[in-house]
DNA sequence: AGGATTTGACCTTA
DNA sequence: TAAGGTCAAATCCT
């Protein structure tokens, strides 16, 4: 097969996606009674070509891309967990690895959240996700009255996982943390190893705990993806035609696209985002919340080059539990080595 | 002792 | 060039 490069893979992807969405939004339309059946067949058949291609150039994307970005973090001491800055010695180290680093954060996907907390609570920040987090920066934001900090994933070095995060407390309302996400999480067995632990145990607690919480997958305002390569529209409905990881597919995850508008029993689902953010282990902190209708959720789903922004929303708990699974969702144009469709007769 | 946080310096981006 | 993002040594915490 021809070589194409990374870059025209993701014009093709982008170009691919749009022309995908635009079919679904023709899908959407289509309201015709009698060949309805016809149209809405013919719209699938679109749709599955286009979910084929994007897969296979997915793949294709995401082989030039590890060659080039992950290897060296995996490989070298000298990438993200620390290359020698100062001392110039190392031009490639240095000119290359923090090169790579820079280009990483731009094409990772990008979502924001706002999260309220409770004044008394003594907690230093916003309820976590469920994720461990280590804190690497902190800096004075111009014109912003508090600092932003800046974490990443504490397995970012044990397994390579490029998550970041950061959180800022709003000037309007100190009682809320805007939580910026970057990257997902590539340490995803191990969360949902504990996501599931944390179900089981929810499970056989009382009820008494519980606050439900609707979320709604819907067209309202409120979710937003940054995917600064590339469309966000693309980003989001490709990957609800076909989610790329099993994790969606098993267990509470599945709750949320499936049962959305379900009553979901919060603790239930969402304990694990009650972790402290200031700590890298699991410190709950549920007892401390206040009144979960206190606690909303803006999930921001956004694109920072493009006009268009897809809108799917959510009236949501205090973390992002559902939308941290929006890491799938955005990831979907990212190579997945469990992705359900079978690739290799194409290689 | 090992891991997490702090913080000033360095680097990239707009 | 200023602002934002990251690094990494120093320090703190368990």
């Amino acid at each position: 097969m021809e070589k194409i490069g990374t870059l025209e893979c993701k014009t093709i992807i982008s170009e691919l996606t749009q022309g995908k969405e635009l079919a679904n939004q023709l899908k959407n339309h289509l309201h015709p009674e009698k060949s309805r059946e016809a149209c809405g067949s013919l719209v699938e058949k679109i749709l599955s070509s286009y979910e084929n291609a994007l897969s296979v150039l997915n793949c294709m994307a995401m082989l030039g891309e590890t060659a080039s970005v992950s290897a060296p973090i995996s490989e070298s001491p000298n990438s993200l967990a620390g290359s020698p800055r100062s001392d110039g010695s190392n031009p490639f180290s240095k000119d290359q690895n923090q090169t790579d680093v820079f280009k990483k954060r731009k094409i990772l996907p990008k979502w924001n959240e706002e999260v309220r907390v409770c004044s008394g609570t003594g907690l230093e920040g916003p309820l976590d996700d469920g994720y461990n987090w280590r804190k690497y920066g902190q800096k004075d934001i111009l014109g912003a009255s508090f600092p932003r900090a800046y974490y990443r994933c504490t397995h970012r070095h044990t397994q390579g996982c490029l998550a970041t995060k950061q959180v800022q407390k709003s000037d309007e309302d100190p009682s809320i943390f805007e939580v910026n996400y970057r990257g997902r999480h590539t340490c995803i067995q191990e969360r949902l190893k504990q996501n599931k632990e944390d179900y089981n145990v929810q499970k056989e607690e009382d009820s008494n705990h519980r606050h439900a919480e609707e979320i709604v997958i819907s067209n309202e305002p409120g979710i937003k993806v940054e995917t600064p390569d590339l469309n966000p529209a693309e980003e989001i409905f490709p990957s609800f035609s076909f989610p790329s990881t099993p994790i969606v597919s098993d267990g509470l995850e599945t709750k949320f696209f499936l049962e959305p508008a379900k009553e979901s029993n919060f603790t239930e689902t969402y304990s694990p985002a009650f972790i402290s953010p200031a700590t890298s282990e699991c410190n709950y902190f549920s007892e401390s919340l206040c009144q979960m209708n206190d606690f909303w959720v803006d999930h921001n789903l956004q694109s920072s080059e493009s006009d268009f922004t897809n809108i799917i929303s959510t009236t949501t708990s205090v973390t992002n539990s559902p939308f941290r699974d929006w890491d799938f969702t955005t990831d979907s144009l990212e190579f997945d080595p469990s992705f359900p469709l079978d690739t290799s007769k194409y290689f």
